[in-house]
DNA sequence: AGGGTTATATACCGGTCGTTATGAAAACCG
DNA sequence: CGGTTTTCATAACGACCGGTATATAACCCT
């Protein structure tokens, strides 16, 4: 009944962080991908014994779930952000932007979690790959809204799509993100963004 | 030394068509990727036994790249083709409708096989992925050459950067399979398309 | 007909997969 | 201290993985 307030705990405490161990799977998950990573590579990486991550985590794919939920809320924050910027254009350049800085930082993995995950593997990953992509989704959806306030603000031209001009901006940001965990240069990836901002019409 | 002038084959005839189970085990390859596609997978498919695979493909691999090879052939040949269009505007429109062809191709799976088996998973496969990156890189560089010709030629303006324009071409292009193979509908990449040609700046 | 050669079919190999049963260890309570 | 509860460590489970040993069947040649 009760949040789970912390009672001070009964049993014999836990001896590794809960946070700690999710990035680390993370990290698995984002350089494997799901089918990828083996539950050795996500214990060694963890430091935890098998037991102890179904104890904690349930089983593999509630531990996806729960680290695809940590990347969202700590690396894709910037999407939220971008849409407050006052005009269309500016959306998608912090969006680009935004994509290129996650793969400039180079203490985290190349590519991008939903990319890699959302590309067929075997039939086990399926409700995997469902996750992702409703995920993808909502956020196509989002910015989708946006761009129809725009226009709706004068903003944009009246004969731009809002579907349309989200299905490009989003194949730019699934593209620099493909490029980047290809092994493109930062230099690369500058240019595509540079070379997509200038074809943006209201310079 | 000969360059083996079909001499009326000794032993027992095989009872399979190479090519045909060659088709067969790309369309696996295409929607598992290289580590999702098991033996099973394939055997079934190809409707051959493990053995005759091995007698005929040699191993997994080996079969994954002459599949990757009948992809290019049968399957990218509109990449080729789109070069020779007269203007840097028609290479690009070419290129786009071309991967939107491929998507709307109901016979075919979705997404590419490239981009599908390009992005990271088991350790086992980095192999695969250098060879799918290889030949990613050499489609690349035929597009900059393409575009460097009509910088020359005064096709493109002076300030434009024919790396940066490849890429932004290529993450479009890439866009178009991923979302493609996320389950889009050819309404939504045909609006992609439609958006992506009204931004090319020679209108 | 019979040897040589190649393809087929069946069954199996060691290894790894995700998952879990078992029992000891460490904290709390009384 | 014993009793309870939770976690840790070891080891095992059945299923599947890519790859192959073995034996039989179908063709050519002489």
């Amino acid at each position: 009944m009760k949040t789970a307030a912390c009672t001070v705990a009964k049993g014999r405490p836990r001896e590794f962080d809960v946070e700690e161990a999710l990035a680390a799977a993370l990290r698995i998950f984002w350089t494997k991908g799901y089918e990828g990573a083996s539950l050795t590579d996500l214990t060694e990486a963890m430091g935890v014994t098998r037991p102890s991550l179904y104890a904690a985590f349930g089983n593999k794919e509630s531990l996806f779930c729960k680290a695809l939920e940590l990347y969202e809320r700590e690396k894709l924050c910037y999407i939220g952000r971008a849409l407050d910027a006052p005009t269309a254009r500016g959306v998608a350049e912090a969006l680009l932007r935004g994509a290129l800085e996650r793969q400039r930082d180079s203490s985290d993995p190349k590519g991008c979690m939903g990319v890699i995950n959302s590309v067929a593997c075997g039939a086990e990953a399926e409700s995997i790959r469902e996750e992702v992509l409703k995920r993808g989704e909502s956020a196509k959806r989002a910015i989708v809204a946006r761009f129809e306030r725009a226009k709706a603000e004068g903003d944009l031209p009246d004969h731009v799509d809002p579907e349309g001009l989200t299905g490009y901006l989003i194949a730019l940001l699934q593209g620099i993100a493909l490029q980047g965990g290809a092994g493109a240069t930062c230099a690369d990836l500058e240019r595509l963004v540079q070379t997509s901002l200038s074809m943006w019409p209201a310079r």
